[in-house]
DNA sequence: ATGCGCCAAGTTTTT
DNA sequence: CTTGGCGCAT
C-alpha cells in the first residue's frame, strides 16, 4: 500500500538572512554550467537536455544568488512536481543551509497567494481545493442545474472544455460569444453555473488556482507590482510544460524585475494535453529580447548506446530546438528490442531477468524501473513480481487517497474546515446512513440552489423547506447538530480530531460492521494509516492551524510524489511519472501501436510528436541498460487482442540494437490475422527538417536495414510478411479453450500423452495441470501450451 | 430509505 | 476487468 507523505513545503525560519552560503565552487562545472550558474540579472533560458545536470545548475545558481547578497525571500523556484521541489530543496540545503528560498509547484505557489488574496476573487481564505473527483461531482451538479441537454456530450467532456478554457485564461463571460462547436456551446452554458457553484462552496479546482492568480495579476496593477517586487528572482523548472496561465503568471511577475530564469527541454514536453504550450519555450527568446541562452548538452547519465537511440528517435520531430546529446561515457550494452507473445510473458520475462540480475550481478532491486504508457499495464507486472517475491513499488497503483474510506474521512475534515464544501457534505451526509435519502438531499439542493446557499446552510434552515417531511427534517437537524459538535474540535490536534470524528460520526462502527471478510488492505487498516499520517503531520506542524494546511497538502500531492528513492524496490510507473528520474536499468513495456502513439491522438501530428517525446523521456531515464518491448497480443479490457509494435520502433537505430524474439517458439491459438503494418506508417514520418533519414519514406518492407546473420528471426512482428503469417497459421491448430476438460487425454509436443488432472482459471489464464503417462506432472496455460486434445501423434 | 444486484459504459497521461 | 448508475425488492 502506498505510504502517505507529509512533506512540508513551507520552511518556517525567516531569521537566517546572514547564514554563510557554502557554495563549493571547486566542484567541477562545465563551461556552460558555469555560465548559467553565474548569471544573475536579466532573463535566461537554460536548454537542458536529459541528464545534463540541470538541477545541479539551478541549485548552484540559487546559492550563487544568495552569495551575491540577494535576500532569500526574493527568490522563488517554481517546479512542476513536488518531487522536483523536494529534490531541489535537499540539494540547496547542502549548498546553503537554512536559507528560506521558496520552492514548490506552481499550484502550491498559487494556492498560497490565494490564501492571502482570496477576498479579491470572492473567496474566503479557508477556501477548499477540489480534486479531480470533487470537480467531477461539482460538474455533474452544475450540468443539471444549468439545464442543458447532455445527449451528445458528457460531464467529462464539458469539464475538459472548461478546463482548457481556464488554462487559456478564458473566463465564463468570454466564452459566451465565441464558441462554435456543439459541445463547446454546451460547456459555455455550464461554465458560469459551475463557477458560481464553486464560489458558493468557497472552493476552487486545480485550474482555478492558476486562473484566479493570473487574473488577479492582470486586473490589479498594484498587486502585480507588489508581487513582482516581492519575487525578484524567479526560476521555473520544466518550462516546456507551462500552459498559458502559468506563462502569464510568470510573465507578470517579471516586468519590473525581469530576472526570470527558466530551464527546460522542448523534447521533454509531454503535457500538451493538459494545456502546456510548447511555444512558451520555443518563443522565450522572442518574449524576452535580451535573454541569455545557455545550452546544456553534455549528458552525465546514459551510455552512448542509449543516447543514440534517444537522439535518432527525437530527430523525427519537427517542433524542437536543435540540440546535441553528448557524453564521455563508455559504450555500454546495446539497447535491447524484444518481442513477446503476450503481456504475461513480457511480465514474466522481465521479472525473471531482474531476479537473475540481482542474483548474479552486482545490482539491487532499486536499480530497476519498468515504464509503461498506462497505469493499467502495471497489473501483469505486479503479478509476476509478487509471485517471485521481487520487491516493487508502484507509483500510482490504487491510490491511497482515492479509497472510499479515506475520501470519506477527508470529506468530514473538509467540511469542518470549510462548511460550504458542498461536495464533501454530499459525500458524508448519509455515510454512515442516517436516514437522509435521495429525496431529502434533492430538496436540500433545490433550496440551496435557489437561495445560492451552501448545502450545510440550507440544512440549517431546514425548517424553511416546507416540502420536507417532519421526519426527514429531524434527521437533517441531527446531522447539523453532529456537525456542530465536530466543529468545536476543529482547532484540536489533527489526530485528536480524526479519532473524535471516527466515533462521533459512527464511521468506525460503520466500517467495523460493513467490512468483515476483507483481509488484505482492509478499510480499517487504511484508516489506521490515515491516523498515523495525521500524527506525523501534527509532529511536523506543531504550531500552525494544521487542518487547513493538511488538507491543502493532501490536495496538492500527486501520486508521483509517493515514489520513495530510499526503498530498495523495483519501480513501476508511467513514463509521465518517470520524468526527472533516472535508473541504471530500464524496461519500457508495451511499445505498441495504438498504445504508445495512443490511438486517440493519432490523427493529430502534433500529438504524435508528443507521444514520441514521451518515449524519448522514457529512454533517457536509463543510465546503463535499456530494453524496449512489445507483444504480439495483449489483454485489453478483459480479452486478448492482437497488437503490433509501435511505429516509433522503426525510428530507432535498429542496426546497432539487439533484437530478441521469444526463445521458445511456442505456437499459439487464434493467431492474429493482422500483423499488418500500422496505417500511420504509410504517412511520411516527418516532413520538414533537413536531417531525417530516408528510411522513413520507403515502404515498410524495404525499411529494415540489412540485418547481420540471423536477422530473419529477429524481425519484429510488425514486419512479418503476409506469407510467413499464412505459414504460421497453417501450422497452428485452432483448438478452442473450451475443448479442454478435466480428465481428458491430451498430447503435448514435448512430453507426449497425458491426462488433465486439474483445470483452473478462465479465459487466457486458464491453466491445466497434466499428469503425463511418463510420470511427470506439468502445468500449462492452455492459451499458449503446445497441447492438443486426444492421444495423437505429433510430428 | 436502504441496499442489493444487474447492466452499461469506458478505459492516457496529472497538478 | 473495473466503476458508476439505475431499478427493484425489502
Amino acid at each position: 500500500m502506498r505510504k502517505m507523505t507529509c512533506t512540508d513545503v513551507e520552511q518556517a525560519n525567516p531569521g537566517y538572512p546572514q547564514t554563510p552560503v557554502l557554495v563549493d565552487m571547486s566542484e567541477q562545472l562545465t563551461e556552460a554550467q558555469q555560465e548559467a550558474v553565474e548569471h544573475i540579472d536579466g532573463p535566461m533560458l537554460i536548454l537542458a537536455g536529459p541528464g545534463s545536470g540541470k538541477t545541479r545548475v539551478v541549485t548552484h545558481r540559487i546559492a550563487n544568488l544568495l552569495q551575491h547578497g540577494i535576500a532569500p525571500h526574493r527568490i522563488a523556484a517554481l517546479t512542476f512536481t513536488n518531487k522536483a521541489a523536494d529534490e531541489m530543496r535537499i540539494r540547496l540545503g547542502t549548498l546553503a543551509p537554512g536559507q528560506d528560498v521558496w520552492m514548490g509547484t506552481f499550484h502550491r505557489f498559487c494556492a498560497r497567494l490565494l490564501r492571502r488574496y482570496a477576498p479579491l476573487v470572492g473567496l474566503q481564505e479557508n477556501y477548499s481545493i477540489y480534486d479531480t473527483a470533487d470537480s467531477k461531482q461539482a460538474m455533474k451538479r452544475a450540468v443539471t442545474a444549468a439545464n442543458v441537454s447532455t445527449s451528445h456530450t458528457s460531464p467529462e467532456q464539458i469539464a475538459a472544455v472548461i478546463s482548457r478554457a481556464k488554462n487559456r485564461l478564458v473566463g465564463p463571460e468570454m466564452m459566451q460569444g465565441q464558441s462554435l462547436r456543439a459541445n463547446e456551446t454546451v460547456a459555455a452554458r455550464v461554465y458560469p453555473v459551475y463557477q458560481q457553484q464553486l464560489l458558493t462552496a468557497n472552493a476552487v479546482d486545480f485550474d482555478d488556482l492558476l486562473f484566479h492568480i493570473a487574473r488577479l495579476l492582470r486586473e490589479s496593477p498594484e498587486l502585480r507590482a507588489e508581487l513582482d517586487q516581492r519575487y525578484q528572482y524567479i526560476m521555473v523548472d520544466e518550462y516546456q510544460d507551462t500552459n498559458l496561465a502559468q506563462y502569464a503568471i510568470v510573465r507578470s511577475l517579471s516586468i519590473d524585475y525581469p530576472n526570470l530564469a527558466v530551464t527546460g527541454d522542448p523534447d521533454q514536453s509531454i503535457y500538451g494535453w493538459r494545456g502546456a504550450d510548447l511555444n512558451n519555450i520555443l518563443d522565450f527568446e522572442k518574449d524576452y529580447p535580451h535573454v541569455k541562452t545557455v545550452r546544456l548538452e553534455k549528458n552525465y547519465r546514459s551510455t552512448p548506446n542509449i543516447l543514440r537511440a534517444a537522439d535518432q528517435l527525437i530527430r523525427h520531430n519537427t517542433r524542437r530546438k536543435n540540440k546535441q546529446l553528448l557524453t564521455d561515457r563508455e559504450e555500454g550494452a546495446a539497447v535491447v528490442l524484444r518481442m513477446y507473445e503476450d503481456g504475461y510473458r513480457e511480465a514474466d520475462d522481465i521479472a525473471d531477468q531482474i531476479t537473475a540480475a540481482i542474483a548474479m550481478e552486482d545490482c539491487r532491486p532499486r536499480d530497476f524501473a519498468v515504464f509503461c504508457r498506462m497505469n493499467a499495464l502495471t497489473r501483469s507486472l505486479e503479478h509476476a513480481f509478487r509471485s517471485r517475491s521481487l520487491p516493487y513499488q508502484i507509483v500510482n497503483g490504487v491510490e491511497f487517497y482515492q479509497r472510499k474510506e479515506i475520501k470519506d474521512l477527508l470529506a468530514y475534515l473538509h467540511l469542518i474546515n470549510n462548511p460550504a464544501h458542498d461536495v464533501a457534505l454530499l459525500r458524508v451526509i448519509n455515510v454512515p446512513t442516517r436516514g437522509i435519502g435521495a429525496k431529502t438531499i434533492e430538496r436540500l439542493r433545490d433550496f440551496a440552489d435557489s437561495h445560492r446557499l451552501p448545502l450545510l446552510e440550507a440544512a440549517r434552515r431546514v425548517d424553511q423547506i416546507d416540502t420536507l417531511p417532519a421526519r426527514s427534517a429531524t434527521k437533517v437537524r441531527q446531522f447539523v447538530e453532529m456537525f456542530d459538535r465536530l466543529s468545536i474540535k476543529a482547532t484540536a490536534a489533527l489526530e485528536d480530531l480524526v479519532l473524535y470524528l471516527l466515533e462521533e460520526t459512527g464511521y468506525r462502527k460503520y466500517l467495523e460492521k460493513s467490512s468483515v471478510d476483507e483481509q488484505d488492505n482492509s478499510p480499517l487498516a487504511n484508516v489506521d494509516e490515515f491516523v498515523t499520517a495525521t500524527v506525523e503531520f501534527d509532529r511536523q506542524h506543531p504550531d500552525d492551524g494544521s487542518l487547513e494546511a493538511f488538507l491543502e497538502q493532501v490536495a496538492l500531492v500527486s501520486d508521483t510524489d509517493a515514489w520513495e528513492e530510499s526503498n530498495d524496490r523495483v519501480t513501476l510507473m508511467t513514463m509521465h511519472a518517470a520524468k526527472g528520474l533516472e535508473f541504471p536499468r530500464v524496461f519500457i513495456i508495451a511499445v505498441e501501436d495504438d498504445l504508445l502513439p495512443h490511438y486517440r491522438c493519432k490523427e493529430d501530428p502534433m500529438q504524435v510528436e508528443e507521444e514520441r517525446r514521451l518515449l524519448f523521456v522514457g529512454i533517457t531515464r536509463a543510465e546503463q541498460q535499456l530494453q524496449l518491448s512489445y507483444c504480439k497480443r495483449r489483454a485489453m479490457r478483459g480479452e486478448m487482442r492482437p497488437v503490433v509494435g509501435s511505429p516509433f520502433l522503426m525510428e530507432l537505430p535498429r542496426e546497432e540494437m539487439r533484437s530478441v524474439e521469444p526463445d521458445d517458439s511456442n505456437q499459439f491459438f487464434d493467431a492474429p490475422d493482422e500483423f499488418a503494418y500500422p496505417d500511420s506508417w504509410d504517412l511520411p514520418a516527418v516532413d520538414a527538417n533537413d536531417d531525417h533519414d530516408e528510411l522513413c519514406q520507403l515502404p515498410p518492407e524495404e525499411q529494415m536495414p540489412e540485418k547481420p546473420a540471423k536477422s530473419d528471426k529477429a524481425l519484429p512482428a510488425a514486419l512479418t510478411t503476409a506469407a510467413k503469417l499464412l505459414d504460421n497459421q497453417d501450422q497452428t491448430q485452432k483448438v478452442p479453450l473450451s475443448a479442454f476438460k478435466q480428465g481428458m487425454v491430451v498430447t503435448h509436443a514435448e512430453y507426449g500423452g497425458g491426462r488433465i488432472a486439474t483445470l483452473t482459471g478462465r479465459g487466457p489464464k486458464c491453466t491445466a495441470t497434466v499428469e503425463f503417462f511418463n510420470g511427470t506432472q506439468r502445468s500449462f496455460r492452455l492459451a499458449f501450451a503446445k497441447l492438443v486434445p486426444g492421444d495423437q501423434d505429433l510430428d
